[in-house]
RNA sequence: GCACCCAUAGCUCAGCUGGAUAGAGCGCUGCCCUCCGAAGGCAGAGGUCUCAGGUUCGAAUCCUGAUGGGUGCGCCA
């Protein structure tokens, strides 16, 4: 259920009738026709820009047409007034029956209240942190898993068929390095000095890797030439990088559907294959590159390179697919993964990268719009950079990798819910400051705490109306008189849970999870403010002392909150708590 | 040099397909509470939406240009 769906159905009914009737003319569009809530609370409850956008084509005066469409909305009996306003605008006030069917409706589907079908059933993969498996996530790569996993539960909660999935980069000259710095850990355990040079890896967690190739290889590596030992070490160390990975995606309750392996396209014929498939398109050529204007490399030298003619779908250059020596530029694999995806039959791709990909964006849907002959989107959303602090200080140290914070760090020290939403209350591409003390302040200024504190006070009531023999199962509630809800700070709370179905589309169209985070925030402030009011009022209390009745109506509001903010922080992946501590 | 992202209150940030008098938190000012319906409440002040043009009945939002900040730029991934 939709509210706002719903009334603007009624109103492209009226627009209808009115054609039929004379009143305007045949053949508008009425696409435009919008129905919102009006950012001023005086100008009602709902506010449709219909008049005016109608206006033009034809070619009447906007209040004409507002004037007998408020008059053909005024009939229907969930419309208490019509009223034309301001250039145009019709402002519709809805009867509070209206109000309570909403809670009805969140108490009978519970956190499916919200759902969507908006996605249609496509399929839509999200691909997000493929990080380099050469060792554990950091910061960075939390902020992405944190986006892409929010934004895929986004977009399954408005109706599409989502598949969450990691691109592993062990096909490139970085796990070539990995498995030399294992080797060099190998050796430090086998009693030897590692000699970790410069371009190596020198982290700590690469440590138990070399222990655990001893335990597998005994001595036996140790004097053999790296040709001999580097297939070997490199898979070993690759498979333990990705556990690692794994087990720091799980710290943070994050689950892929799959984990797709880039080294799977090499030797299989997939490369040649995207490439052909470009190829036939007359999209790749043998030439050589202007060199860069302004940061010329200090080597430069133009050389011939196979190229894939990303000019033709919006890039500003043709870019390399292969190196000069004859060997794939990292792009190739890349376009052949994407491909992959296009032929498993996705109607859209979105990746996640982080903000240094940043150039990476216009080829990339450059090699998409090709290969799918413009029929699967791909969107790419970027995250900025996260800015850690600590008392009140730049925080840049990790025992773990010595250079980098992890996201183990990260969810050590404050939980994987905080982390998660607090990664949320930015936009994707703003950068995002995360203070280790502010996200644990236990107060309104702290969004994740407020919005928990929310629902773990109606927790509370509901222990409460236990202890006092009330019943409020969601059925009971749902079948509960809820005429007695009447002030208008209890009508506000309504109208905010009302939104939520719309906020979920809006969210889901803009691929921004961001915006569930904000709305949630109001909501739980539109809810404590209510509560608040029940200092003086009492009532306004959720507890009607000895009258089962009213307490259950006031509980029903109360209940139907939690149960959206239930399912708002099931979208970002938090769990909802029943208590502070 | 080129491309992409960003610029909204003193600070940190929201702002829906272009819609009405641009919102929130912090900070500031005033009043109230300190009764576990605890981890504060209520109210107020505070804006040339970086600047200049353009499109439109209507622009923070779209287009062009300028300024300031961030990121990236063949043979790394």
């Amino acid at each position: 259920m939709n509210l706002f769906s719903d009334i603007r159905d009624l109103v492209l009914d009226a627009l209808n009738q009115m054609q039929t009737e004379g009143a305007l003319p045949e053949g508008l569009s009425f696409d435009n026709v919008a129905v919102e809530p009006p950012r001023d609370a005086a100008h009602g409850d709902m506010a449709t820009n219909a008049a005016m956008v109608l206006a033009k084509p034809a070619k009447m005066k906007p209040r004409d047409i507002a004037e007998t469409l408020a008059a053909k909305l005024a009939e229907d009996e969930r419309i208490t007034s019509a009223e034309v306003a301001g250039p145009g605008f019709l402002n519709l006030r809805l009867a509070p029956s209206v109000w309570q069917g909403v809670l009805g409706a969140v108490l009978e589907k519970g956190t499916d209240y919200g759902r969507s079908t908006m996605g249609q059933g496509l399929k839509v993969n999200v691909e997000y942190v493929s990080a380099n498996p050469t060792g554990p996530l950091h910061v960075g790569h939390t902020r992405g898993a944190v986006f892409g996993d929010a934004l895929a539960s986004l977009l399954a909660y408005s109706g599409h068929d989502v598949t969450r999935e990691y691109y592993i980069n062990d096909g490139g000259a970085q796990v070539n390095v990995l498995a030399r710095s294992a080797y060099e850990r190998y050796r430090e355990a086998n009693g030897l000095s590692p000699e970790i040079a410069e371009g190596l890896y020198p982290g700590d967690y690469l440590i138990p890797i070399g222990e655990a190739l001893k335990e597998k290889y005994g001595d036996s590596l140790l004097d053999k030439p790296e040709s001999e030992w580097l297939a070997e070490v490199r898979e070993f160390a690759t498979d333990a990088m990705m556990d690692l990975i794994r087990a720091d995606l799980k710290a943070l309750g994050v689950e892929m559907d799959v984990f797709f392996s880039e080294k799977s396209l090499y030797g299989t014929g997939k490369i040649e294959a995207a490439l052909e498939a470009l190829n036939e398109k007359g999209l790749i050529y043998e030439g050589v590159l202007e060199p860069p204007k302004g940061k010329k490399p200090e080597d430069w030298e133009p050389r011939e390179q196979t190229l894939f003619r990303s000019t033709a779908h919006g890039d500003d250059v043709d870019r390399p697919v292969k190196k000069s020596d004859g060997s794939w530029t990292y792009f190739a694999p890349d376009i052949a993964y994407h491909y992959d995806k296009v032929t498993r039959g996705f109607d859209a791709l979105i990746d996640v990268f982080g903000a240094d990909h940043g150039g990476y964006v216009k080829r990339m849907k450059a090699a998409v719009s090709a290969l799918s002959d413009g029929k699967v989107p791909l969107d790419i959303k970027l995250t900025q950079l996260v800015k850690l602090w600590k008392n009140g200080e730049p925080f840049k140290m990790s025992k773990r990798a010595g250079t980098f914070v992890t996201l183990r760090d990260v969810v050590e020290q404050v939980g994987a819910d905080v982390t998660r939403f607090h990664m949320l209350t930015r936009k994707n591409d703003a950068p995002l400051d995360f203070d280790f003390d502010k996200v644990l302040e236990q107060s309104k200024d702290n969004p994740v705490f407020y919005v928990q504190y929310a629902h773990a006070r109606i927790c509370s009531v509901l222990r409460k109306a236990d202890e006092a023999g009330i019943a409020h199962d969601d059925a009971t509630l749902a079948a509960a008189d809820l005429s007695g809800l009447s002030h208008e700070a209890e009508i506000a709370v309504a109208k905010k849970l009302a939104e939520w179905p719309r906020l979920v589309e809006i969210a889901a169209r803009h691929n921004e999870p961001h915006r569930v985070a904000f709305y949630l925030y109001e909501l739980a402030s539109d809810f404590h403010s209510l509560w608040n009011r029940g200092n003086d009022d009492m009532s306004l209390r959720f507890l009607q002392e000895g009258d089962a009745g009213a307490s259950q109506t006031k509980i029903a509001l109360a209940r139907a909150v939690a149960v959206v903010i239930s399912a708002g922080l099931g979208i970002l992946g938090v769990t909802p708590v029943e208590e502070m501590r």
